[in-house]
RNA sequence: GGUCCCAUCGUCUAGCCAGGUCAGGACACCAGGUUUUCAUCCUGGGAACAGGGGUUCGAAUCCCCUUGGGAUCACCA
């Protein structure tokens, strides 16, 4: 804070600041006058005309005041930024505008220059929505005799719909399905009714984190991925959502697309930034994903989706053979995610499996000449009788199953039992399946689902 | 509205600055194929220089205009 008023105290000394008092009601009604004759709105100086006694007696007062930063006479001026190039504006599109406030702190725009200068930034890369104030932060430099660093403004990251990409984004899905669905207060237990009101009360107020996440939850809503952890949490590696944001407003050239960290070190350079704005695009990212995980080691594979769920998913970091989890997952999954979803029978007891009507569970089990329910008494009683319980026996079994019962066509048997078990269409390769669910539970389950529909067409 | 920025397949982009190959790749999409489900995998396909003027022997590339998109205009950061 120091600091700051010290810097400040050269700007009066050089008489490039000066008090000012108008109200920000004052200012916000010039404002509108100014927009709608249709003109730019700038702060006319009014306290600049104010006498030094006038001033003094106000300060004397205890009069509300800012510090405002007089823009000094001179010509146009002209930023040479690293990615869009030169932009040049004139002098009087910059405002007088205020660089301590009312609360006796310095604004944005000062404190990040002194900060910036006295910690010897070289380098300034920021979003592209700071092009314009970049002018008022170089007539701040030159004023202070700070150096100039290299500007490089990045253009912005859009969503597919076209909208900036902005962590406000949660807050507007939430606010949207409330009103859709005319949801008038928050459901018990996770939003306080104060939070709820103030919420309610104007769209500048946003849920905070928790509250958002919590309500997404009890509401069914699904929160789009923002942060970088809601992508972490979404399953995919963070080397690769590096690499695909990299990606996006910048190439190495070369049709190269695919790189680690140490290749963007080497590689990385201002002049290949693109100037337009990317959309963000999760299919992109999804296949990028993919293919990295892909690229694991099947120990590698087991070590990350092991530490993945630990953290997000604990019921599977438990199962007691992980590493045929893992290897079962590798080559299908796109993210760690997809790996839990796929295998959510597998944490699920006997008893809660249960089985909805789909298209191809009817098309397994109860349509056809012989239907895949009258195959499961032969393929209760065939498992029954295993003795040794790993994949190649069950494969072995239910290869000869179907050369007995279906013409050799295994997934005549295999995809009935896959249902059995899983209570759907999709589950990793049957043998493993099998394995990892253990005998018994397995026997369970394919009886339970025999007698349920046995009972359902009897009736 | 003022000011500033941007513009190549549906999407991300290469090519542009130092005009001259069928405008290249990736994702997505479509059609085949492999596979016990899902996914993966393999093969093939359609798909773009926003529009109009210039400059030039020649323009995606240089210049101008139009159109479209975006940012910003705070005692927020």
């Amino acid at each position: 804070m120091d600091i700051y008023k010290e810097q400040l105290q050269r700007l009066f000394d050089a008489g490039l600041a000066y008090y000012a008092f108008e109200t920000p009601k004052e200012l916000g009604e010039e404002r509108k006058k100014a927009r709608a004759e249709k003109r730019a709105y700038r702060y006319n100086r009014a306290s600049l005309e104010l006498s030094p006694e006038t001033v003094e007696q106000n300060l004397k007062e205890g009069k509300p005041h800012v510090v405002r930063f007089k823009v000094p006479e001179g010509g146009a001026l002209t930023v040479t930024d690293c990615v869009v190039g030169e932009v040049t504006v004139a002098r009087t599109e910059v405002d007088d505008f205020v660089i301590f406030k009312g609360d006796g702190f310095p604004t944005f725009h000062f404190a990040v220059i002194v900060d910036d200068a006295l910690m010897n930034v070289t380098h300034v890369l920021r979003g592209q929505e700071h092009l314009n104030n970049t002018f008022k932060h170089i007539l701040l430099q030159e004023a202070l005799g700070f150096e100039q660093p290299t500007y490089a403004h990045i253009s912005l990251i859009f969503n597919p719909d076209g909208s900036k990409m902005s962590k406000r984004d949660k807050d507007k899905t939430l606010r949207k399905f409330v009103r859709e669905n005319n949801v008038e207060s928050a459901p018990e237990s996770c939003v306080s009714e104060d939070a709820w009101a103030t919420w309610q009360a104007s769209k500048d107020n946003q849920l905070s984190t928790d509250d958002a996440t919590k309500l997404a939850l009890a509401l069914g809503v699904e929160l789009p991925e923002i942060n970088v952890d809601d992508f972490k949490q979404a399953g995919y590696m963070p080397e690769v959502l590096l690499n695909y944001l990299c990606l996006l407003g910048w190439s190495p050239g070369n049709d190269v697309e695919q790189f680690d960290a140490d290749f963007l070190v080497e590689k990385f350079s201002l002049d290949r930034i693109v100037k337009s704005p990317a959309k963000f695009d999760r299919a992109k990212l999804l296949a990028f994903n993919l293919d990295a995980l892909q690229k694991l080691s099947q120990e590698e594979f087991e070590s990350k989706l092991l530490a993945w769920c630990q953290e997000y998913a604990p019921a599977f970091a438990s199962i007691e053979n992980f590493s045929l989890f893992a290897s079962a997952n590798h080559e299908r999954s796109k993210t760690f995610r997809d790996a839990t979803v796929t295998s959510s029978f597998l944490v699920k007891d006997d008893e809660a499996i249960a089985w909805p009507e789909s298209k191809p569970l009817k098309k397994a089990l109860l349509k056809g000449e012989v239907s895949g329910l009258s195959r499961m008494p032969a393929i209760i009683e065939a498992f029954g009788q295993l003795e040794t319980w790993n994949a190649e026996s069950i494969d072995s079994c239910l290869n000869a199953l179907a050369e007995e019962l279906a013409d050799g066509n295994l997934g005549k048997v295999a995809q009935p039992v896959r249902i059995a078990v899983a209570g759907g269409p999709v589950s990793p390769p049957i043998g493993d399946t099998l394995v990892l669910l253990g005998k018994e539970s397995t026997l369970c389950r394919l009886t339970r689902c025999h007698d349920f529909f046995a009972s359902a067409c009897d009736a």
